[in-house]
DNA sequence: TCTGAAAGTCGCAAACA
DNA sequence: TGTTTGCGACTTTCAGA
């Protein structure tokens, strides 16, 4: 994947800011006609570097009010490690990232209600024969900023 | 905010997938003609529902391939709490959120090298007047995986 | 890699059920 | 809330430089 060069990261930072901004605009904004900008994003599509474009949600508003963090670690540490894919089958699990230190993975969940979280807990550990570290989210003051390019 | 009934639903997780789909399809997939489509939209933005839409970019080909979670806990518990404004500064600072447990807040954060890791951390406790401790992230099997409505 | 033009589709508001 | 209708704007493709 080759390097992103300025205009390029300009029209990157337009769209990850308003993903259904016109490619007129997008063009206005860089200096480029519109079939130019059109055709850099569907580059930057192409690439990879714009794996696509998704409607930013409340996720309070939708009936998952309830985020939280849990750090897993198998139990076995001899097993072959499969917790990803074992534990993608499961709808609350947002995130699943490999990290250093004491836990292998640290995962993110959002569920409706502290019972939802409980029934959640018991899943993870049984799909993946781990044992589980959770810390509950209180507010949310921000997430997901747009990366300064 | 109201709930959110069986329809609005349907074409929030339309638009989570596809932040770009016409309202034309939009209408196709619910049924609706174009129009009332396109109302819901508006009205699903106006509510807050719908926050925004963003382009989905791949960090790594952008020159952050970096990511680790700082845990942060203040060093004078007495001392007004303030650190999320105090490190919305930083652009490195993805996400913050509030945590129950022994620290305060979980930091996402995304640089360059793990030089740069080593900087920002310095900022951060410069700035908010707070303890670290920080989970680098080795892989990201998935993220921003869809909420199943 | 850009521009400009042509054709089709879409966004958006208005009028009405 | 919904549908239909119509105009202007936008998307998309292509020829040409």
């Amino acid at each position: 994947m080759g390097r992103v060069e300025d205009l390029d990261r300009q029209i990157v930072r337009l769209l990850v800011r308003d993903g259904r901004m016109s490619y007129t605009d997008v063009g206005k904004a860089t200096g480029l006609s519109t079939s130019a900008a059109h055709q850099r994003v569907r580059r930057l599509e192409q690439r990879g570097i714009i794996r696509g474009y998704a409607a930013v949600v409340d996720s309070e508003a939708l009936g998952l009010p309830l985020t939280a963090f849990i750090s897993v670690k198998p139990i076995d540490p001899a097993a072959p490690d499969d917790a990803p894919e074992r534990l993608a089958g499961l709808d609350e699990v947002e995130a699943c990232h490999s990290v250093a230190g004491e836990e292998s993975y640290i995962l993110k969940v959002r569920v409706g209600a502290p019972g939802d979280l409980e029934t959640l807990l018991a899943k993870i550990r049984a799909a993946a024969n781990v044992s589980t570290r959770t810390t509950v989210v209180l507010s949310t003051p921000y997430e997901g900023r747009p990366p300064n390019l």
